[in-house]
DNA sequence: GTCTATATTGTGATAGAC
DNA sequence: GTCTATCACAATATAGAC
């Protein structure tokens, strides 16, 4: 990631904006010109297609945090040592950009295998992962710990526009000093359900 | 919902495949029509518009799981008591229907409002279950549990393509046995994480 | 209720002038 | 690198014949 034309930089901000916010389908290429106060044509130019735009904003999206993740999860440490960064990480980038994980579910339905593919590519290695827990907590199945963990980080973000209106009746502070809040309430739940099962 | 034109049923038959597929921006009123094999105009003539189609086949997606959660919340029963029927109840909707999850966080992301509303309409009092379950577990803030509970039950199909993908090698059939599983997993986490923090 | 024909606007993409 | 002009086609929607 070297230096970019100034139009270029405006193009993938404007397209990451309202591809995040109304997919790519429900986006245009004359949106996004307009967004970036450019002529469409430019669109072409530097990005060739609408594909590929998407493409390079996607990307961008899972480079922002996913590598972070594959760090923690290929080091040494045991699971439950490494889970409240884990968390932490995955809630702050939610945090700090709300639509990001629609945008993924969204390109999902429509392109089931270029995600997985990618963040693989990133340095993810579920098998490793998946092996290592095996043996750090052998009476239970490590999927369903991970679905768990993955599950209460991201649906309430996916999930933010119900979740705001009906438990915190469209008070966005309130909706975002829960959402911290939980960056030390999961790493709890996570370690309770690992205890329970290591006794039963 | 009384009698229903064989043509009528076509459509809706129709949209609703390629809505929950594709979603709305990504379906045209053409593929609908194709799909159904009648003429396109017949779209129009029947619901007049490609909103007020789309409109159809949202409700009759919420109100065939919605109204039946509303009649368990709206007991006098404990929340702890109905949580397995709850979370059966959800699981079996998503395993007859996994493209539910991301359609209705699809239509959520370009109309907020529209969700909460709906699901209003059919019964859900959210101010009357926080209230509840605040009586019952005084110690902890009812929108989290709730939030856990949903978060759970749902994005394991929500992100199916990946979760198929990264933890079950592609095996849908144990990707199945595994939701199936959960119906028993996470009605005791629930029941952990309430006693923890009863005792707390 | 179902069709053909048509109006209008929008789409992604390229050629070629500057 | 940026523009105008233009292509070929797809979109939603309606009017009117049958």
């Amino acid at each position: 990631m070297v230096l970019q034309t100034e139009t270029e930089e405006k193009i993938i901000a404007s397209a990451e904006k309202l591809f995040y916010q109304k997919g790519k389908a429900g986006t245009s290429m004359q949106d996004i010109a307009d967004d970036a106060e450019i002529n469409r044509t430019l669109l072409n130019y530097y990005f060739r297609s609408k594909d590929q735009l998407f493409e390079a904003v996607f990307r961008k999206a899972l480079s922002g945090f996913v590598p972070d993740l594959a760090a923690l999860m290929n080091t040494d440490l045991s699971f439950e040592s490494y889970v409240p960064a884990l968390v932490e990480k995955i809630i702050d980038t939610m945090l700090e950009n709300p639509h990001i994980p629609i945008f993924i579910l969204q390109e999902l339905s429509s392109n089931p295998k270029r995600m997985p593919q990618i963040i693989k590519e990133m340095g993810i290695d579920p098998a490793r992962t998946i092996n290592k827990m095996g043996s750090d907590v052998p009476s239970m199945d490590p999927r369903q710990i991970i679905l768990n963990l993955i599950s209460l980080c991201i649906f309430p973000f996916a999930a933010k526009p119900v979740v705001l209106d009906i438990l915190y009746e469209g008070d966005n502070e309130a909706y975002i000093a829960a959402m911290k809040e939980r960056k030390t309430l999961l790493p709890n739940i996570i370690k309770q359900i690992l205890s329970q099962n290591q006794s039963g």
